[in-house]
RNA sequence: GGUGCGGUAGCUCAGUCGGUAGAGCAAUGGACUGAAAAUCCAUGUGUCGCCGGUUCGAUCCCGGCCCACACCA
């Protein structure tokens, strides 16, 4: 028998386009597995603030990456990459057709074109080096890089404090600038990709999300934020939902002013993923105002004709 | 009715010792290879409540009016 090529369908999309129930069909559709590419909803304790798939979506359809860990066992894209490249594995040896889907943007491109090999950093030089921004400041952060990784200087990310640190924690723990590690290099993998991203009129898609916002806040969001709240200093809860709520508690605003702002700020982190996503020639961009299953099939057929 | 405080960008406010004004947030666009739902960058003409007066010139001073809030009756 001949052995058909393997390949991965990418789905994703700004938040609340709508990727969950069309992922679910299409996993249905080929009999297969889903890969979540996002950032928090690998987390458990958060899965209506995270928009996770329901329990019978998860039970019709064998999900990855999703639920997972706790939050105080952060993941970053080069352990998506890693775990990802395994549940690929698995999904593959029975099956010639995987499904990654959601809007992480890097955590996508982690996957399908790999991120650069480089040496960890201490979790000690990272918090000593937080600890020295929170004290001193950029200022402090960029005339330590600029004796200590001048090949860093004049950097894109000059005044990004989140950069900076990552930047100067590297040297610290590897004697080298994180710089010369970065090649921007796409990695070869073993199978073939299709790329769908998902798209809305910009104002319907707001309002999907205002919408979408309320509907957490009826499913039980304030529930799910309180049992989180002590939590809140690890990374994983400095998500949109979450941080407004932590405000409420705090008694900084009102309710009302809190999901207000969960709703603006969800708004403008699909501007950002849109902004992401935009760059990547490789994406087949469908409007889900129309029929999106429909018409992401006809451009497999199209394409792909092998599967159908 | 009286007194006080205020009316400046979509919102909250700063300011101009008189030469037509600026922050934060929002909005819009952008960047982003180990925190990415994070983080960062760029973009600010608005009858400075209305009508008069003083002045070369008023959003700023003076008078009146309107509106909001607080307190006193």
């Amino acid at each position: 028998m001949v052995k058909k090529h393997n390949t991965l369908l990418v789905l994703t999309g700004p938040t609340a386009v709508g990727k969950t129930r069309i992922s679910i069909a299409l996993a249905k559709r080929f009999n297969t597995a889903i890969i979540s590419a996002d950032s928090r909803q690998c987390y458990q304790g958060m899965p209506i603030g995270t928009a996770q798939p329901s329990l019978a979506e998860l039970t019709e359809v064998k999900h990855y990456f999703i639920n997972e860990f706790l939050v105080s066992e952060p993941q970053d894209a080069a352990s998506f990459e890693r775990l990802a490249l395994g549940y690929l594995e698995e999904i593959f040896s029975t099956n010639s057709v995987a499904i990654v889907c959601g809007g992480t943007g890097l955590y996508i491109k982690a996957l399908c074109e790999g991120l650069d090999e480089m040496p960890a950093v201490s979790e000690a030089m990272k918090a000593t080096v937080e600890a020295g921004y929170k004290e001193n400041g950029l200022d402090w952060l960029q005339e330590a890089l600029a004796k200590e990784d001048p090949q860093f200087v004049g950097s894109a990310e000059w005044q990004n404090p989140a950069r900076l640190m990552r930047a100067l924690s590297f040297v610290r723990s590897n004697g080298n600038s994180i710089r010369s590690f970065q090649s921007g290099l796409k990695k070869e993998r073993p199978f073939e990709l299709i790329k769908f991203a998902l798209n809305l009129p910009r104002e319907l898609l707001y309002a999907r999300i205002n919408e979408r916002v309320d509907l957490m806040m009826q499913s039980g969001l304030l529930e799910e934020a309180k049992a989180m709240f002590p939590y809140r200093q690890y990374p994983p809860l400095n998500t949109v939902g979450y941080v407004e709520l932590f405000d409420f508690f705090d008694g900084k605003c009102s309710l009302n002013d809190a999901v207000e702002k969960i709703k603006q700020h969800s708004r403008n982190y699909a501007k950002r993923q849109l902004t992401w996503l935009l760059r990547d020639q490789s994406l087949h961009w469908i409007d889900t105002n129309t029929d999106a299953k429909a018409e992401i099939c006809s451009l497999l057929e199209k394409n792909f004709p092998a599967f159908l």
